[in-house]
RNA sequence: GGAUGCUUAGCUCAGCUGGGAGAGCACUUCCUUGACGUGGAAGGGGUCAGGGGUUCGAGUCCCUUAGCAUCCACCA
């Protein structure tokens, strides 16, 4: 037994330990004698530094991993990175740029070797961060999404889904990042309301010279307009339906044609069409034959098609544009308005739709085949909280084809070849063989369409490995609500398609980070905060308590300095309570424990510790961890330090050994118990107390010890004597506070009016109340009087001369008025026929007690009135 | 235009399957008692956003209104 230092010191107690239980290998997974347990970390991006976000995440993780792993699951939690393709290619984009070169000076081989570097170095410091949070995982199966073993999965199931049809070539409007210069696919897209303005310009009509009105948001694309577009009902433009109108930007001549999609009651009615840069007009310039011309270059300045705007920014073409049209007197209006207009989600400019030839996953027959297994709890994904299962199924629902090839050069390069000569398409494992004639399609896919294979390619996958057998599905995902679309879906139907089962039977989803003020964290608002400066000032395990105690699953979670104190206090609580505890078990070992001989007060202290395994156990199943945290809490706090212990300490000093033995055993065996069921949220702090009190050998370290069980069955006869010696202790205080009583003065009282147990008036419970708020309990006492209803009855003081009648009158009349309504409120439920008959028998029979109980007191109270008058 | 969440004590939030309103912080009074003043004891404070309904009984279930927040889809 090693002392504990007088003062808990986070720092003191979080060196040092991550990095013996991992060279110990107790996160490392694999005996085959258990039962598996597996999750997979949501992959971090190589990009930098973990955030609060991220500590919250892996948390959550950790809590079940070392719960699980107690529980005696073969638990694994698989440690591993992602490459995060266009992040970490800006990453290093950036640091080139500031050595003054482009990744275009040095080539895609040396750049893709500067990106490696890269990797390593972040990898690094994200280790390290996972070692401060104290994250269970399993080093040995560590994994990369750019790895050999998971890059051949994504090979493989590229050539198979293209074999079976899924993927395909087409040219598309796609979003396209003019900053980044790459294809995003939908969800990558941020659609922020902006201000901007409606234009509306003159068109004259060729064949009548009449002026016809059309109105658009982005003047620049009139470059690529190909004809105007009018409702074929609207009897407006009927006359002008196979006529011409002149496009004032370029003069050029646009047939007008007729549309059902034209929304006639928008703008001017009539519609200018550029189908390479809208969806919807891409849909109409299909229909009709049109051509696709498209005027805008990959980096968002104008092509050639813009003539005297060539090279112009496509925003200052804009503006360059509406004032000539303006001097040429065709500027009918400008409204300025608020719109939706997407960006980038990773470089937040202004995303160009741009059609373009993309690689795409037909996504609807995988889509469906996810929901069909989502109707059978067997085959489905169950969400904590369920409501995020609808949120997934919609979006499945109304699925469209996801565009995965991005122009980078940082991610899995596309299998796929394009003959010099023919332009044939070849999509393979291996290269064409006469390689010399054939050229690889430049691009690499979307990062998330190896994130997508993760729970099942980190196993090894495709390969039939023994680990893929044995952990695959995973058991529970844990993500934030934000990524349910990037990559749960996609973890859902890759999974579904090519292992036939659901990735994780369970995912547990939580909600953002948020700032003090109720903001997302944010760089460019730089109230941000970084998890390593809050573990330096008061270490992970208050951190850790604070991020998952805090709120219910999938609520969002403000941060508070003033609560992660609390947390500090608190640790600072079972720190001292420890000392204790280890103060008075001087000699005492684990040979010495007796929990057959123990006194009211134990037993009492081992039922509730009992309810609070049961309790807790429950909760942590249900990934309730905020219930979990409030009854542990209250369960330290006030049940063993502010009233178990203190009621100990008679039992301490006693001289009969049965007794102090039997006390001695319930606080190593409760303590114990609350640093099991508090390591999974605070590991470091419960290891290093449990590594200085006895215990078992065989359980040489509290991480991978056993989880609580029950001890005996709960005496429902101590829980009830001890709730009402309570009761008679807080009540005393009370009357001390109320009257002045210096602690020091003796207090006569008499409880012989209240229905006790006889034998609780123990000679033991009478040195606890001596001891705990200096009342000597006579029965019967003289002179002037306080009475007092307690929990089960009715307690009389001994006051002497210092009983303020009229103060005591009024007290005690309000006290006969609060009986009289809970009198009346009781009666008037128990007289209420359909009551009676409808409520369950056990309310009746509560209800029934608690009017007996205030009768009575109402009969005392009533009684010392009537003597007091 | 769809969908979701939130609205409970001064603040931040719990309250799960309906059965006498809770926690932490803050506030008031008192306490240099040998685990802890980062503490201890006792207290004050809420017509559970508004309205309607179901029920013997609603913070809890249903409908509705308002405010705040978020997501998805959109209109040139």
């Amino acid at each position: 037994m090693k002392e504990l230092a007088k003062k808990y010191n986070h720092l003191e107690v979080e060196a040092g330990a991550y990095d013996r239980w991992v060279e110990k290998g107790y996160f490392t997974a694999g005996d085959l004698s258990k039962k598996p347990y597996s999750v997979v970390i949501p992959p971090p991006n190589v990009t930098g530094k973990l955030h609060l976000g991220h500590a919250w995440d892996n948390t959550l993780q950790d809590i079940v991993s070392r719960f699980k792993r107690m529980q005696g699951y073969d638990m694994c939690w698989l440690a591993g990175m992602d490459h995060a393709g266009i992040a970490t290619q800006a990453k290093v984009d950036a640091r080139l740029k500031s050595e003054g070169i482009s990744r275009y000076d040095i080539g895609r081989e040396k750049f893709l070797e500067r990106a490696w570097e890269w990797k390593e170095e972040y990898a690094g410091h994200i280790r390290q961060q996972w070692g401060k949070l104290g994250n269970s995982l399993d080093y040995t199966r560590e994994r990369f999404t750019l790895d050999e073993g998971l890059s051949k999965a994504v090979q493989k199931v590229f050539v198979d889904l293209y074999n079976e049809g899924l993927i395909y070539r087409g040219e598309r409007i796609i979003n396209w990042d003019p900053q980044a210069k790459t294809a995003l696919s939908n969800i990558e897209v941020i659609h922020k309301e902006i201000e901007g303005a409606m234009y509306t310009f003159n068109y004259t009509v060729k064949e009548t010279g009449e002026k016809l009105q059309v109105a658009t948001t982005r003047p620049e694309t009139m470059f690529g307009d190909v004809c105007v577009v009018v409702n074929p009902i609207d009897t407006r433009f009927s006359h002008l339906i196979g006529k011409h109108a002149i496009n004032p930007a370029n003069g050029e001549e646009l047939i007008i044609i007729a549309d059902e999609y034209i929304d006639m009651e928008f703008g001017t009615g009539a519609m200018k069409c550029t189908p390479a840069h809208d969806p919807n007009d891409f849909i109409i310039g299909e229909k009709n034959g049109f051509a696709k011309p498209i005027c805008i270059n990959p980096d968002g300045t104008m092509n050639e098609l813009a003539g005297e705007y060539n090279g112009m920014d496509r925003f200052e073409c804009r503006a360059a544009l509406v004032k000539r049209i303006d001097g040429e007197g065709n500027l009918v209006k400008i409204e300025k308005m608020m719109h939706q207009v997407g960006h980038s989600e990773r470089t937040d400019v202004i995303v160009e739709p741009y059609l373009s030839k993309q690689w795409f996953v037909k996504m609807k027959p995988l889509a469906d085949d996810v929901l069909a297994n989502q109707q059978d709890d067997d085959t489905k994904i169950h969400f904590y909280p369920n409501r995020f299962e609808k949120t997934f199924n919609q979006w499945l629902e109304n699925i469209e084809d996801w565009c995965i090839s991005r122009q980078l050069w940082w991610g899995h390069r596309i299998p796929a070849w394009y003959h010099n000569e023919t332009g044939e398409v070849y999509v393979g494992l291996e290269a064409p063989v006469d390689i010399e004639n054939w050229t690889q399609d430049e691009d690499v896919l979307d990062t998330w369409f190896s994130s997508a294979l993760w729970p099942f390619s980190t196993w090894g996958w495709p390969e039939e490995t023994d680990d893929f057998k044995r952990y695959y599905p995973t058991s529970l995902l844990v993500t934030g609500y934000d990524i349910i679309f990037f990559w749960v879906a996609r973890m859902a139907f890759q999974s579904r398609h090519f292992t036939k089962s659901r990735p994780f039977k369970d995912v547990l989803i939580h909600g953002l980070i948020r700032d003090p003020l109720g903001r997302k964290m944010s760089k460019s608002l730089g109230n941000g905060v970084d998890p390593i400066d809050v573990i330096e000032q008061f270490g992970v395990d208050s951190l850790r308590f604070f991020l998952t105690t805090n709120s219910t699953p999938g609520q969002d979670l403000r941060y508070s300095e003033d609560k992660i104190k609390a947390a500090w206090n608190f640790i600072n609580k079972i720190w001292n309570a420890s000392r204790f505890v280890m103060m008075n078990l001087e000699g005492f070992t684990l040979e010495d424990v007796d929990l057959s001989k123990l006194s009211t007060i134990d037993t009492w202290m081992l039922g509730r510790m009992n309810q609070t395994i049961e309790s807790v156990t429950a909760n942590m199943e249900r990934y309730e961890y905020a219930m979990v945290g409030n009854e542990l809490y209250g369960f330290v706090w006030d049940d063993f330090c502010s009233w178990y212990i203190e009621l100990a300490k008679a039992n301490l000093q006693s001289d009969d050994e049965t007794v102090k033995r039997g006390t001695q055993s319930t606080l190593l065996v409760v303590l114990t118990n609350i640093l099991k069921l508090l390591h999974p949220f605070m590991p470091f702090v419960t290891e290093e107390i449990y590594s200085s009190i006895p215990h078992d050998e065989k359980e040489e370290a509290l991480c991978i010890s056993a989880w609580p069980e029950t001890i005996g069955t709960t005496d429902e006869t101590a829980v009830k004597d001890v709730a009402h010696l309570i009761s008679i202790i807080t009540t005393v205080r009370q009357i001390r506070v109320d009257y002045q009583k210096k602690p020091s003065e003796e207090l006569d009282i008499c409880l012989k009016d209240a229905q006790q147990n006889p034998e609780y008036m123990s000679n033991e419970i009478n040195a606890t109340l001596y001891k705990m708020c200096k009342a000597v309990c006579k029965d019967s006492l003289e002179g002037e009087l306080l009475v007092r209803p307690i929990d089960n009855g009715t307690l009389s003081v001994s006051m002497g001369e210092l009983v303020n009648r009229e103060e005591e009158l009024e007290k005690l009349t309000k006290e006969k008025e609060k009986l009289e309504k809970e009198i009346a409120r009781s009666n008037g439920m128990l007289s209420n026929e359909k009551f009676i008959s409808k409520a369950p028998q056990a309310k009746i029979d509560e209800e029934k007690a608690k009017l007996q109980k205030y009768e009575e007191q109402y009969r005392i109270v009533t009684e010392r009135l009537a003597k007091m008058a």
